[in-house]
DNA sequence: GTCACTATCTACAGTAATGTCGATAGCGAA
DNA sequence: TTCGCTATCGACATTACTGTAGATAGTGAC
């Protein structure tokens, strides 16, 4: 051992002081590029430290405890997320624009990782107790989406959507898309099935828009009845 | 603590002897259940070992090390899964038991853990390389189904489905019943979603049964058109 | 019964991860 | 400049977990 060369070894070497927040923002940055690549066993301080260019007792001081750090790299993500999907689906546009809002939603939740955080979150256990922030996210989804429903088919001289109707098919693409997001790569790379990840997200969305706003050819019909 | 009694502590107690296989089931059933319940991070060698009655290095002696112990669960899983699956899926008997079949593959996902399972394995990247199970017994699947969808549409005078389309409503099950096993608890508990767990699993049975068979009522008239 | 085989045990080694402590240095304010 | 605050650091304590070694005890074969 002794691998540090105690002579030449200079007690104390620079440091980089950081705003408490800076520091905090870029130990979850680092946190979240770990989780990202090597799943929830690579969340080590002392890595993610390495990463951050800090040492380990660093994130301590700044998160308390381990469980704090991932308890706040939650939190941020989580909030990310709703503002990112808010936003886009508040924004206003045609229907044309729907199937890029859905395609922006599946980027957000794969690409970016939320979703592996979201499933770790859960697998581990430790999502407080009380209303999760993913159901009261999902619920205000539910409920703009079925506001901008509500109008946009009242423009084409529809009913109004049934509210069940609304939450069922929103909870079944947000479920299909964690699904996908997170073990889409197992099965659709190259498998036989034929459908390529991109088809089946075109698929999706057609099936979505479908039964929401009977967009997709040959869906308005039965809207109707 | 000391809850070992030292001086009564007989070196060398009673053991019981299990043959190797039945020594790998039963660690396998404690280690499953400990995954269930605890998530990724509650696989510890001497909690297994303890709920199976042994101690840690039987555990080592059977798998190797805890690596192996790891694959050999998520194996005889997979295995678990797919025979139960296909097996769900072989069995004849008229359409009326397809709402009974697919309920049959939500509990296996869910209760039993598998789901978590397999959302583990993945977020874990220890998924090897080629050809994954998973995407192996999806093929498998939609093979079976396809061509029992075939004859059962052949009976009633119907052309035979599309290929992608039984492909595509397939995954799009099977995505969704993975997301809801997982993180459905987090999500459908007492929201004000207004739509509980059997419900949801009831719609998206009918919605599968529609698109693949016609036979949802108002579902049969759309096929064949 | 005797023997070989091996499943199982206790005890320990090695490693690694979280968390603590006291010292130090950057930075803004007086 | 000087001073105080605290973000940061090195070193260490603690704990926990995986894996090893050698001894022991069931169990079937002969």
């Amino acid at each position: 051992m002794e691998t540090q060369q105690r002579e030449q070894r200079r007690p104390y070497g620079r440091r980089r002081r950081r705003s408490p927040e800076q520091a905090r923002n870029e130990i979850l940055d680092a946190a979240e590029r770990r989780l990202a690549a090597g799943g929830p066993e690579a969340i080590r301080l002392k890595e993610i430290a390495a990463d951050a260019g800090m040492s380990h007792p660093t994130l301590l001081h700044h998160f308390g405890s381990r469980q704090g750090l991932v308890e706040a790299l939650a939190q941020r993500t989580m909030r990310g997320l709703a503002s990112d999907l808010l936003a886009a689906i508040h924004s206003p546009g045609p229907v044309a624009s729907a199937p890029a809002t859905l395609d922006r939603v599946f980027q957000i939740l794969s690409e970016a990782g939320h979703a592996r955080l979201l499933v770790w979150r859960v697998l581990a256990g430790w999502t407080q107790s009380g209303k999760s922030m993913e159901a009261t996210l999902l619920g205000e989804v539910t409920k703009t989406l079925h506001a901008r429903l509500t109008s946009l088919r009242h423009q084409r001289g529809l009913d109004p959507p049934s509210r069940d109707e609304t939450a069922f098919t929103t909870l079944l693409a947000a479920f299909a898309i964690v699904g996908e997001a997170v073990v889409g790569s197992l099965v659709l790379n190259e498998s036989e099935l034929g459908i390529s990840r991109p088809e089946f997200r075109d698929r999706l969305v057609r099936l979505v828009l479908d039964r929401l706003v009977g967009d997709a050819p040959g869906g308005a019909d039965e809207l109707v009845s």
